[in-house]
This record gives C-alpha cells, sequence and structure tokens, in this order.
DNA sequence: GCCAACGTTGGC
DNA sequence: GCCAACGTTGGC
C-alpha cells in the first residue's frame, strides 16, 4: 500500500516530539456522538468541549488512559451518513466528571462522591472535518480495518483505541 | 421505528 | 454468583 508524503509525516512528527518530551507513546483514539447531539461542527464551533456523561466501565477506562496531545477521530452514530467525520486531540487529561455529583442532570450517579469518582472526562479540542465522512461501507471495504471495533457486530462503546496502523490507513483515506 | 445485541440491576 | 428483566445503543 502506498502513502502520500504528507499523510505520513504528520503522526511521525506527533511521535517525535511526544518521545521527546513525555516518554510515552502516542495514543489513538476513536469517539462517537450522535450526530444531532454533538457534532464535529459543533466541535469546531466551540473549539474545545469537555467529553462528559460517557457511563460504561470499558469506555471510562479509555477515557482515564487518554493524554494531552492523543489524536482522537470523531464518528458521528446515528447519522446521515453515520461514520467518521474528522479529527479532534484530547487538550486535557481526563478528570472527574463534574456532571456525576450533580442531581440534577442526567448523569448523576448517586453512587459517586468526590473522594470517590467514578467516571471521568477528558477535554477534546477541534482538529478538522474531513472532506467527506468515512462512511461505514467504505470503512468495511479498507483493507487492514477488519478490526477497528466500530465494525465490530454489536460494539456499543462510545470510547475504543485505535492501532498506530489503523490511524495511519484512516488519515490515509481522509480527505 | 424496529429490533438485535449488549450492559446493568437486583431478587434469589 | 446466577440469571431474568430491563434499559440503552445504534445500524438499518
Amino acid at each position: 500500500m502506498q502513502f502520500e508524503r504528507n499523510s505520513l509525516s504528520f503522526p511521525c512528527l506527533q511521535f517525535n516530539i511526544n518521545v521527546a518530551l513525555r516518554i510515552v507513546p502516542m495514543l489513538t483514539w476513536l469517539v462517537k456522538s450522535e450526530g444531532d447531539v454533538y457534532s464535529i461542527d459543533q466541535l469546531k464551533v466551540d473549539c474545545s468541549t469537555m467529553w462528559d456523561g460517557v457511563r460504561n466501565y470499558q469506555a471510562r477506562n479509555s477515557l482515564k488512559e487518554m493524554k494531552t496531545g492523543d489524536t482522537v477521530f470523531f464518528y458521528h452514530s446515528n447519522s446521515d451518513p453515520t461514520g467518521i467525520a474528522g479529527l479532534a486531540e484530547v487538550s486535557k487529561a481526563a478528570y472527574a466528571d463534574p456532571t456525576q455529583f450533580d442531581s440534577k442532570h442526567d448523569h448523576f450517579d448517586p453512587k459517586a462522591t468526590k473522594e470517590n469518582p467514578r467516571w471521568f472526562c477528558p477535554d477534546l479540542k477541534f482538529v478538522r472535518k474531513f472532506g467527506e465522512v468515512l462512511t461505514l461501507d467504505r470503512l468495511r471495504a479498507t483493507k487492514g480495518l477488519e478490526k477497528l471495533a466500530i465494525l465490530q457486530k454489536g460494539t456499543r462503546l462510545s470510547v475504543t483505541p485505535i492501532t498506530s496502523q489503523e490511524e495511519i490507513i484512516l488519515l490515509d483515506l481522509a480527505k
């Protein structure tokens, strides 16, 4: 498979800077959001947002692993078209999700305490919107993406890790 | 709007 | 600790 020079250089550069400064490998993620609830366009308007409200332990664990600077693919579920709509970046590593403490909030969790928070959220910032959505059909048809969590039947996780090979392939598909 | 798939809850 | 019932997710 051939890759354009500029599609490869950006993640490599990120990786090298990251190694130089933090000695921790750069991680890549995919987050899902219903397109009509919170879209990549809204993230662009907001510049940055608190990724709160995740109430699934496996997804929570991924959120806690996120580090500032990590690349995040932004997926629109339940949308037309459904697929990866753009790129974001972790602008603040995960902290206790404040909505778990707010009894008036939909995501209130009575079992969470400030001493022992159950749920965490990072801040995500807008990077870019793709020229066209990488649709599910397209992702399914692309060699090397077979193991993407979002393509597995029945997978409902709203936050999933992306391998570096998958990231390269996805960035190569994206316009 | 349907419904399969999944996670969580709670009675036992 | 099992498992039925329930609520939610998300593609279609």
